[in-house]
Order: C-alpha cells, then sequence, then structure tokens
RNA sequence: GUGAGUGUAGCUCAGCUGGCAGAGCAUCUGACUGUGGCUCAGAGGGCCGCGGGUUCAAGCCCCGUCACUCACCCCA
C-alpha cells in the first residue's frame, strides 16, 4: 500500500461515528446545565506558551512536542494539551474582566511524539474544561461533579475517582526535600527508573509498579502531611463537598501530574476495563498560571478527558447508524432519471433517502436494499411509470402497496412505517 | 529511546518435513425473464511486507530491513 495514515494516527470510519457524536452531545448538553460555554483554539501555538507552562524538564517538552519552524522562522508547536493554549487565550482577550467564575469547554485533537500502543495516539481527541476565578474548593467540587455528570450519562460504569492535593508554591518544596531526604540512603532498593526520577521528579517514585521499589518506599514521608494550612483546610473542603454531593471518590496521596503548573486539587479518573493505559480523564487546579502568562494573579481549574479510551468502553451500547427509510429501485433507463427526481423531492419532507441511480435487475437491487437496511422499498418501472403509479414494499413485513406517485402521499407513509 | 510478538485476498486466519497460493466471511453474478433475507453454483480479488542469501525448487530455512501490535517510559 503506497499511502497510509502516520505513525500513531488514525482515520475515524463510519462504525465509530455515532459513538464519537453521542460522547461530544453528551458533553455539550451536561456544559450547558452547569454554564460552560464553548471557546475554539488553534491547534498551533507558539512553541513558548508550552515550554513555560508546561515545564522545560517536563516529558512532554522534552520529547514529545511536534515542534517546527514556519516559513517566518518561528518556531511553532502542535499542541500536546489544551490548558496552555486556553489560558494565553484567556489573558490575551482579557476574559478575566468578566464576573467570575468563567466557565469554558473546548474539544478537539492533541498532539504528542510518543511511541503509540493501546489507547494511546500521537494525535487523540480531548475534551476539555476550564473554570476561572474562584479559589474555593466548592469550584473544585462542581467541576468534579460535572466531570463525574458527563461520564455517568455518557454510560460509562465501573470507574475509580482519585484525588490528592500536591500542595502549592508554599508547601510543595518543602515535601519533596523531604521525600528525596528520606529516601536518599535508600536508593540501591529502587529501579533504574526511579535512580533517575530522583533527580527528575521524586513524587513519581511513589507511583512506581515496580514491586522492589513498593517495598522499599515503605515508610516514605505521605504527601498529605506536608500541606500547608491553606492547602490543608482546602483539601478537606473539597472532600467534605464531594461526599454531600454524593460523589464517590477515593483518596491516592500518590497521584502524580506530568505537568508543572499545577497546584493543590489533583484529580483522575481511572478504568479497569483498559489496557495499561487506564486514565480516562484527569484534572487539577492550576492558581499560578495566568499569572505566569502575563495574567493578573486568576485561580482557575480544568480537567480533560481522552476520547480514545471513552469510545471503545462504551462502543457496543450506542445505536450505530440505520439504514434509509426508503431505497428507490428504478428499472430501466427513464425510471433511473426519474428515481433521481423523485428522491430529491421526497427527501424535502425529512425522509432519509437512498436512490438507486444506476438501473441493474431488480434481484440485485433489491438485494442491496437488504444489505443496507432500507425499510422500504418503491419500485418503479415502465409499468408504473406508464399508470403513474409506484409499488412501495415494506421490507420488514414483505407486503407491496400500489399508490399513486403523490409526494406528500408517498411521504406520508413513508414515514408513518418508520 | 528500550523490549517482546506479528506481517499470506477487502476482513479473520490456515498453509505439514521446502514441492502448482488456500478456507471462511465480505463483494459481484446466476439459479428465480419484475422482488431481498435462507440455500446452492460461479466469478473477481495475492509483489505471501521489502531486499538479499541457501537450494533443482522458498510463503516456509538464514541474514538484513521496514511496518504494525503490545509493554516499558510517560500520559487523556
Amino acid at each position: 500500500m503506497k499511502y497510509k495514515t502516520l505513525k500513531g494516527l488514525q482515520d475515524i470510519l463510519a462504525p465509530d461515528i455515532p459513538v464519537w457524536q453521542h460522547i461530544e452531545a453528551v458533553a455539550r448538553d451536561i456544559f450547558r446545565t452547569y454554564g460552560y460555554q464553548e471557546i475554539r483554539l488553534p491547534i498551533l501555538e507558539s512553541t513558548e506558551i508550552f515550554t513555560r507552562s508546561i515545564g522545560e524538564t517536563s516529558d512532554i517538552v522534552e520529547k514529545e512536542m511536534y515542534t517546527f519552524q514556519d516559513k517566518g522562522g518561528r518556531s511553532v508547536t502542535l499542541r500536546p494539551e489544551g490548558t496552555a493554549s486556553f489560558v494565553r487565550a484567556y489573558v490575551e482577550h482579557h476574559l478575566y474582566n468578566n464576573p467570575a467564575p468563567q466557565k469554558f469547554y473546548y474539544m478537539g485533537p492533541m498532539f504528542r511524539y510518543e511511541r503509540p500502543q493501546a489507547y494511546r495516539y500521537r494525535q487523540f481527541y480531548q475534551i476539555g474544561a476550564e473554570a476561572m476565578g474562584i479559589e474555593d474548593p466548592n469550584l473544585d467540587a462542581e467541576i468534579i461533579s460535572l466531570l463525574s455528570a458527563i461520564l455517568r450519562r455518557i454510560g460509562l460504569e465501573g470507574l475509580n475517582f482519585e484525588i490528592t492535593s500536591i500542595g502549592c508554591k508554599a508547601c510543595r518544596p518543602g515535601y519533596r526535600e523531604a521525600l528525596k531526604n528520606y529516601l536518599r540512603d535508600k536508593l540501591d532498593g529502587f529501579c533504574g527508573d526511579c535512580r533517575r526520577r530522583y533527580d527528575l521528579n521524586p513524587l513519581r517514585i511513589l507511583d512506581c509498579k515496580v514491586p522492589e521499589c513498593i517495598s522499599s518506599r515503605q515508610g516514605s514521608p505521605p504527601v498529605l502531611d506536608y500541606l500547608c494550612a491553606g492547602c490543608r483546610e482546602h483539601f478537606d473542603g473539597l472532600k467534605y463537598n464531594l461526599d454531600l454531593l454524593k460523589v464517590p471518590h477515593t483518596i491516592n496521596p500518590n497521584l502524580v501530574r506530568g505537568l508543572d503548573y499545577y497546584t493543590k486539587t489533583a484529580f483522575e479518573v481511572t478504568s479497569e476495563s483498559l489496557g495499561s493505559q487506564k486514565a480516562v480523564a484527569a484534572g487539577g487546579r492550576y492558581d499560578g498560571l495566568v499569572d505566569e502568562f502575563g495574567g493578573p494573579p486568576t485561580p482557575g481549574i480544568g480537567f480533560a478527558l481522552g476520547m480514545e479510551r471513552i469510545v471503545p468502553l462504551i462502543k457496543g451500547s450506542v445505536k450505530t447508524s440505520e439504514g434509509p427509510d426508503l431505497f428507490i429501485c428504478p428499472l430501466g433507463d427513464e425510471a433511473s432519471v426519474k428515481a433521481l427526481v423523485l428522491a430529491e423531492q421526497l427527501r424535502t419532507h425529512g425522509v432519509r433517502i437512498e436512490a438507486n441511480l444506476e438501473s441493474s435487475s431488480i434481484r440485485s437491487q433489491m438485494r442491496k436494499a437488504d444489505r443496507i437496511g432500507a425499510r422500504n422499498v418503491l419500485v418503479l418501472g415502465e409499468d408504473e411509470i406508464r399508470k403513474g403509479e409506484v409499488v412501495v414494499k415494506d421490507m420488514t413485513t414483505g407486503t407491496e402497496t400500489r399508490t399513486p406517485i403523490d409526494i406528500q402521499e408517498l411521504a406520508r407513509l413513508i414515514r408513518e412505517k418508520k
């Protein structure tokens, strides 16, 4: 085969389209009830937008970005995630001047140059939400509840909601040091990856699945004990609110965010039905990011859910596309032209029509009508044309009705047979 | 970037110890001259991933290479 999609990119075809549309429709509907507005963002940004916000040493920036020079010699990057682009737009358009909270959602492709595997692609689609301007944990609870509502309405079951607090600029460095101090003389007991993580992202060691690491890290200082008073109070407030809203959740102090800008609340939704890439949605608070982009200090919180990880979970429970209401079966060249005209007229009445536009045997046409799942077949042959009639066959019952060619009447007949 | 597995028809896959390239499904046609589904018959469709080597002979053995898949890493 000469041409094929690039590695990690995929075409989304007919059988999956109704599933995607279902997810998007549910999300839009729920966002509407929570007062979220859609925002459409470019997928290409100045590289700096991402390096500054996500963090120079994060994996995303270090090795996963699609970065290239445009014709003007500027370094541009296909967005690896949505929040950085969103905050750039938020500041650029002074959206902070609107009454808080300002709430937005977006859907679209993201790009990361990773080795593809099950449920992980180089171009992947996210539905994201961002809520700005409120620091109170009430907003955290509301947005997590919103995420929960979307996932529930989509039809997902058996998901795990995990939450934690990763502290803020004030308390996180302290914890990081405490952890490193604790681990310093125990490093020999850890895997190679973890020894590397010790300098890069020591918190990630707490999430390693290698058995020797799990036992070696026993007794390490718990993150949540190192939260400052403000973060502690905020996290307690969130837990209280989630209980109040009856959003089932577990506390996982070892949740790790790969992006530098997160503060306080971090959360993740996972499914055991997926492979090793089991995060369905994830998000967190980013109270310093607007500031970083040159706006006034503004708290924010957001999440993104991964379409490719939800689609396989609900595939099969979403109704797939249906066949046409009517298949027009012309016999002979004259009838073929009449079929074309008749189809156009009936469509204006909202009937879904598939007209066979080249004449072939009635046998093969009936076969085709059956194959594509047509509810009714309209037979238009020389005999019918001469008499100004058509035969309508109900494919479920097999009964045939001979009726005059009257558009109104035909449309009514087809509609009531639906 | 690292490791393992897999590459044969549109799809799912057989192919023995090296001996003419196969099945099921799908598509098209016919059996039924203007009637689908079931059944039966037939047809089209192959650079056996690619390149080299061994051999009288390679889908099969050897070397290389590419692609895909899963996993690590990381993440939605």
